[in-house]
DNA sequence: CAGAGACTCGAGGAG
DNA sequence: CGAGTCTCTG
């Protein structure tokens, strides 16, 4: 039997256990992939199983399509009618069909990031609040927090009742949900919130879409949050045939709301569930391997397992500290190019990890300079640029015209005189009639109102107007060009004729070559809101190509799933990785996140893995200087060598450096004391016994303040959080008088 | 109404 | 240090 052949016992047992609930426990590595697209293939193939009665989730779109491709491989004809998708994708599917049901019409727009924290501003100015007591990104992030536990408005009202910040967040939830739905736009949370809404209020659907799906595949099970959890649940009770898939020492998504307790309690969820674990490993080296399994053990709650292999030995891991970040980055690019000369490798075998998105200018200037050809992945995505974004705000208001957002984004751009003082008055008219602002001006009778305004609003009504008439009869494409044409967007460009426009230009081909795939990707298919859709639901990664010969620079978060011969995880000092935020995080498994995110990083490395620190880093143009993460000391010394980085800036580095990573082996008595600030001239306006605010912990009472080379280290008891030792250049407190 | 220049303030990861 | 906001002037 074909299907069966080159498996091992463990992933074949996967394969054939086909009926009721299975947890496949996958460690890094361990062909997780080929089992689930083996299973799917065997399903069809041997047991019978119409391919339409099969639904796959997966998280991005780069793993549905790299499935999609290796199950069309195996089953052959049949295999497009399997659901193979994103939770995002899927909810989508099911939204667009009946979403009417929940009041919103079919042609729903979908919200990003920008979108949200763009309507919570308005929703803030229109409670009157104030922007710096409930900034928009924790407040997007409560709300967030809410939509993800399927927690509503008026739940979350009541729950919170007497909390006089909570009822300040449940108003600006209460007005953000209605703004949502008078825009008819829906954001991510809710895509999956209002799909859990739609079947939980309509019995019939959830039927329907459960004798639909005999058999369910979950990805990526260990990252599913409260509400994904729940859809899963809702589809697969009837028949109980669902397989998940998943590592608990890859969850590192708990910020955005994933439960690690999902994929812990599988067994208690799903009586009878069977539990298999993979845990050979087939991509790394032993050493590779074993300074992995080393760092993991030291979290707690794990699944109990462990990874092997029987791959060769393979190269120590290379540890380099360096002077400061552009030795760093300088090291890594230096190394590039010798592994490239004297090693025959390619640009595209390289890997740099980093914590955060601000890591990656560093390192392409170094690779710019050494003229190394790099793909970076993160920071602004194609979608979000400028220029992208108002025209798709064209045609998400030319699909959906009560968006007043997106209407709002491009109403005067490019300039048609319309400016904000009209914007307002057509608003609050707006508001007072119960109208979207579209309706207002494409109205002859009710734009009249506005006096001189009035022919340059209805002028652009006029536009809309046509726009949809256009993309009523031809395709994506030529609606772009024509609404490019109508509107003199490209011309303004064009006689900018500075670099930066120039860019945009480019950018805006860039858009146009997109909207072609798609339409003949679709061919009759093809659809306004379908464009709209994949584009809002593709992330950076999902346009990572292997063949590509450039070296890959991404954060740590990005590279899960993906692998490479040679990886270099860089910045690994106490305060970015594991993070600031979460070395002072109230949430006890918040460092335990971050050292899964390490393990994460190691196990992408084929071959060889370089770990870097600085000794000191400037970051929004002060310098910090941080100890060597923890992560380093936890790994065996005898699987390190160390590197010879540039050190010339301290000719006794070396001896230093040996003497420090090899005998330093003292855990920390506290996080918070490993950071030194740059020597500044600090002075405090707070003396013992004085009341201070902390950003994260509250009021607290200073109990003691001592000096720490230039720095004070400031002892402060919090009600909630208890005594804290904080470094005063860096805790920002502030008196509270 | 639009554009230039001053000013403030922020600590992360992403579909 | 740099993005985003605010203010002032033509």
């Amino acid at each position: 039997m074909s299907l069966l052949e080159g498996l091992n016992p463990k992933q074949k047992e996967a394969v054939l256990c086909t009926e009721g609930p299975l947890l496949i426990l996958a460690g890094a590595g361990s062909g997780k992939t080929r089992v689930l697209t083996h299973r799917i293939a065997y399903l069809i193939k041997e047991i019978g199983v119409e391919p339409w009665r099969i639904l796959a989730i997966t998280f991005t779109n780069k793993a549905a399509n790299e499935m999609r491709e290796r199950v069309d491989k195996l089953v052959g004809e049949g295999s497009e009618d399997i659901w193979v998708s994103t939770f995002h994708s899927t909810c989508a599917r099911i939204l667009r069909q009946d979403i009417e049901r929940l009041g919103y019409s079919r042609y729903f727009t979908i919200y990003d990031a920008e979108d949200q924290k763009t309507l919570i501003r308005e929703c803030i100015k229109e409670l009157n609040y104030n922007e710096k007591n409930y900034p928009v990104g924790s407040t997007l992030g409560e709300i967030s927090n809410q939509k993800n536990e399927l927690i509503s408005p008026l739940e979350y009202e009541k729950i919170n009742r007497g909390d006089f910040r909570k009822e300040k967040y449940s108003n600006i939830y209460k007005l953000y949900q209605k703004k949502l739905e008078s825009n008819n736009a829906l954001d991510f949370d809710d895509l999956i919130f209002k799909t859990v809404e739609l079947f939980t209020y309509n019995p019939d659907l959830l039927e329907y879409y459960q004798n639909k799906f005999q058999y369910i595949l979950v990805d990526e099970y260990q990252d599913t949050n409260t509400a994904q959890y729940k859809l899963v649940n809702l589809l697969a009770s009837a028949h109980g045939n669902i397989c998940v898939v998943g590592d608990d020492d890859q969850s590192i998504y708990g910020w955005r709301g994933a439960n690690i307790r999902n994929i812990l309690d599988f067994e208690k969820d799903f009586k009878n569930a069977k539990v298999i674990k993979l845990e050979q490993n087939y991509r790394s080296t032993k050493v590779i391997l074993e300074a992995a399994n080393h760092v993991i053990k030291n979290n707690y709650g794990r699944k109990a397992k462990r990874l092997w292999t029987e791959n060769e030995q393979g190269n120590l891991i290379e540890l380099n500290e360096t002077f400061d970040e552009h030795a760093e980055a300088e090291f890594v690019a230096r190394e590039i190019i010798k592994q490239i000369e004297d090693e025959g490798r390619e640009y595209k075998d390289f890997a740099i990890l980093y914590r955060t998105n601000a890591q990656s200018r560093v390192l392409e200037e170094h690779f710019v300079k050494h003229n190394i050809a790099y793909r970076l992945f993160g920071g602004i995505r194609f979608y979000e640029r400028k220029e992208i974004k108002d025209l798709l705000a064209y045609l998400r208001i030319i699909q959906n015209p009560c968006d007043d957002l997106s209407l709002k984004r491009i109403i005067n751009v490019p300039r048609r005189g319309i400016g904000a003082v009209t914007i307002n008055k057509v608003e609050e008219f707006a508001a007072a009639n119960n109208m979207n602002f579209y309706d207002v001006i494409r109205d002859n009778e009710t734009v009249s109102v506005f006096g001189r305004a009035a022919t340059k609003l209805k002028d652009f009504a006029d536009l809309i107007g046509a726009l949809q008439i256009q993309a009523s009869i031809g395709s994506v494409t030529e609606l772009i060009e024509e609404l490019l044409k109508r509107t003199g967007y490209l011309e303004e460009l064009e006689n900018e004729n500075t670099e930066e426009s120039k860019d945009r230009i480019e950018n805006i081909k860039e858009l146009i070559s997109k909207a072609a795939d798609y339409d003949n990707k679709e061919g009759e298919e093809a659809s306004l809101e379908g464009f709209l859709e994949d584009v809002s639901l593709v992330a950076e990664v999902d346009n990572y190509n292997e063949g590509d010969n450039a070296v890959v620079l991404m954060t740590l978060h990005s590279a899960k799933g993906l692998e490479f011969p040679f990886v270099f995880i860089t910045g690994l000092e106490e305060g970015i990785f594991p993070s600031y935020m979460s070395i002072v995080s109230e949430r006890e498994d918040s460092i335990e996140e971050e050292r899964r995110l390490c393990y994460v990083g190691i196990t992408r490395a084929r071959e060889k893995l370089y770990l870097s620190y600085a000794k000191s880093r400037t970051l929004r143009g002060q310098t910090q200087y941080n100890r060597a993460s923890r992560f380093i000391k936890e790994l065996p010394k005898e699987l390190i060598n160390l590197g010879k980085a540039n050190k010339s800036s301290d000719p006794l580095a070396g001896i230093r450096q040996r003497n420090r990573i090899l005998n330093n082996y003292t855990p920390y008595e506290s996080a918070l004391k490993n950071k030194i600030p740059a020597p500044k001239n600090i002075t405090l306006d707070y003396k013992e016994g004085d009341l201070v605010k902390h950003f994260k912990f509250g009021v607290g009472t200073v109990e003691k303040i001592s000096h720490a080379g230039a720095d004070y280290e400031v002892t402060v008891n919090f009600p909630k959080f208890g005594q804290k030792k904080l470094m005063a250049g860096f805790a920002n407190l502030k008196v509270v008088d």
